[in-house]
DNA sequence: CAAGTTTGCTCAATCGATGGTGCAAAGTTG
DNA sequence: CAACTTTGCACCATCGATTGAGCAAACTTG
């Protein structure tokens, strides 16, 4: 079987070895295995013999001596804050797919909304010759973008936009919009007519702001004025979120735009606290998709983000190298619940 | 500032550029960006001076070639069957936490159940000389232990056990056991005092028969018989589960034991078709924590399994390279609702 | 100041796979 | 059968970082 000295020696089986055990050059075995066998004209019999001698020997050429010689990587990089929902999920698990379709091979990692984290994952990433690094909701991409292009690495950002890239984002704009008109809806059917509560999310993440105006121009447009104390945005975190409801005065009757399913993790937490009467006049809706959030009695809607279109033009980006100045927007689709 | 050349040439910056600018050699700048300056005895004028340029330039070492050059890579690799549930996402969230905490460099890959993709994946990690792959809950852990054998990598599994290589599970058979009492028991408390349904997971999957054992032993200790057809394992998928409940003939009452969140799903959308009266006659518990889920309101407890001391346990079996036999069991938390 | 030590650096082999180049042997053509 | 083409393979430089070995210069010691 494999060669014992090899495995004493703790040692992984080359082409050399296997080339001595075929009879035959490190060349030819390098170019049997890596399919490019009929190019160099070496005969279908020693490349059934040397197939056969991997084979046996469990043969695993070492990624690293071949990506260091060729030119490229295939190598395609991610980065994502959180695998805690099903937004994030799903952009990965999607990247990988897509990836793998194409004979790339994906690396990604979660990065926890941590900027420094971030940056010490783009720089491994480069250093692992990524040819293509996606920052999804990154908290400074510029920076990231910068340590790319010192690299002539592409870098796209994805769910959170950026001045220095390409960016590929959802019409935050227009979703928030027509959530905001339906939670107004359906507060009306209870009865509440007043301003609704904007909850989730930090004032420095274009998504907030943005979402936020949304929100606000809606109200605008219907005439209700918005209280700054309406509008809380802790970060996204279910313990930040929950402990600014408990913060607000009690009220009769209320509409929540939640920001996120982690910050309606913390507003799902605080109603449980509320007494029944309360309950029933509660309505929320919430900016990002769960398929069990949306069926809690409260809620009346959810913003699901189309991550297909999303990812697809990410690709399309990474293919023709395109480069628009301005953001690409996604348009998202509302799910009434 | 950085060469125009290199630019041009659209390659990056190597130690040899970066020593001509310094002029020195390749070894100084290689040992003073790799930190073994002190021991080489570079001084640390020139250190300094290496340091800059290779800053000003923005130079990143070619991970590729000094692992092809050092003996060890430090790279660990996961699989993982999915993104979208809270115990996967935590699992790799966790294991690339700890993994970097340990300077190790984590690659984690979702492979979706899908037994030709998780060899590919485990083929690819060995491939980049990954030290260990801890596979996740894989649909045939053996053979993939057996690819990390011939190349000499430690494997160990996670989640589900393997008989080739050491196993960490969860207490499945113990967990099971307390969530079948909880759902009898809030059962009784509305009047219905009959067999429990058994709901997701497949026949073949260890995780499924142990906790579907533990459910038969509970309503065994009860003197509770279980019609054959009270079990339903269709796969870990949310529109199999329902489909499987839609097949049911409506009954007065129901208990049901939910094996995954996913199969939760189904549960869940397949009782949303439910009248008032019936759904007020049903309750559910599930084996996985979804903190959204936790508040649906026939659902009286969820297991969660101890993903920290799951990864902890496994950490250690790679530092002690110990091998027990016998699977690893971690007790899991019942969190009643 | 001669002999020995320390400091500070460079040289060159090496990791394993790749692919351009070269060169026999076999096959073809006139 | 001489000249030429094709087939089938091996040789070796190369990718970029690492590291053992070696060596001059500076410094120390008696």
């Amino acid at each position: 079987m494999a060669e014992d000295s090899r495995i004493l020696a703790g040692k992984r089986t080359t082409i050399y070895d296997i080339a001595r055990l075929a009879e035959t050059s490190a060349s030819a075995v390098s170019s049997v295995l890596n399919g490019s066998w009929q190019k160099r004209r070496i005969s279908k019999r020693l490349a059934a013999k040397i197939t056969e001698i991997a084979e046996r020997e469990g043969y695993s050429a070492n990624a690293q001596a071949s990506l260091l010689r060729r030119a490229r990587s295939n190598i395609v990089g991610m980065i994502v804050p959180k695998y805690d929902n099903r937004y994030f999920g799903s952009i990965a698990e999607q990247f990988e797919a897509i990836s793998r379709a194409r004979g790339l091979f994906p690396v990604v990692t979660c990065t926890q909304r941590e900027p420094a984290l971030e940056v010490e994952a783009a720089k491994e990433l480069i250093s692992f010759q990524a040819e293509c690094l996606i920052a999804t909701g990154a908290t400074d991409p510029d920076h990231l973008t910068a340590l790319c292009e010192a690299a002539g690495v592409l870098s796209i950002n994805l769910d959170l936009p950026g001045n220095a890239a390409v960016s590929v984002i959802s019409d935050n704009y227009g979703g928030a919009r027509e959530l905001t008109a339906l939670i107004l809806d359906r507060c009306r059917e209870i009865g509440y007519e007043g301003a609704l509560h904007f909850v989730g999310g930090r004032p420095s993440d274009h998504n907030t702001a943005v979402r936020l105006r949304g929100f606000l121009d809606v109200h605008h447009a219907r005439g209700i004025a918005v209280p700054e104390d309406h509008v809380l945005v802790p970060g996204y975190s279910a313990d930040r979120a929950e402990q600014a409801m408990k913060s607000l005065s009690p009220r009769d009757a209320m509409g929540i735009f939640v920001n996120s399913t982690i910050s309606l993790e913390g507003v799902v937490r605080w109603s449980q606290g509320l007494n029944d009467a309360a309950r029933q006049r509660l309505r929320y809706g919430c900016f990002d998709y769960d398929p069990f959030a949306a069926l809690l009695p409260s809620n009346v809607g959810m913003v699901q983000q189309n991550i297909s279109k999303m990812l697809e033009t990410a690709f399309d980006i990474m293919d023709t190298r395109r480069h628009p100045s301005e953001p690409i927007l996604v348009p998202c689709v509302l799910r009434p619940c």
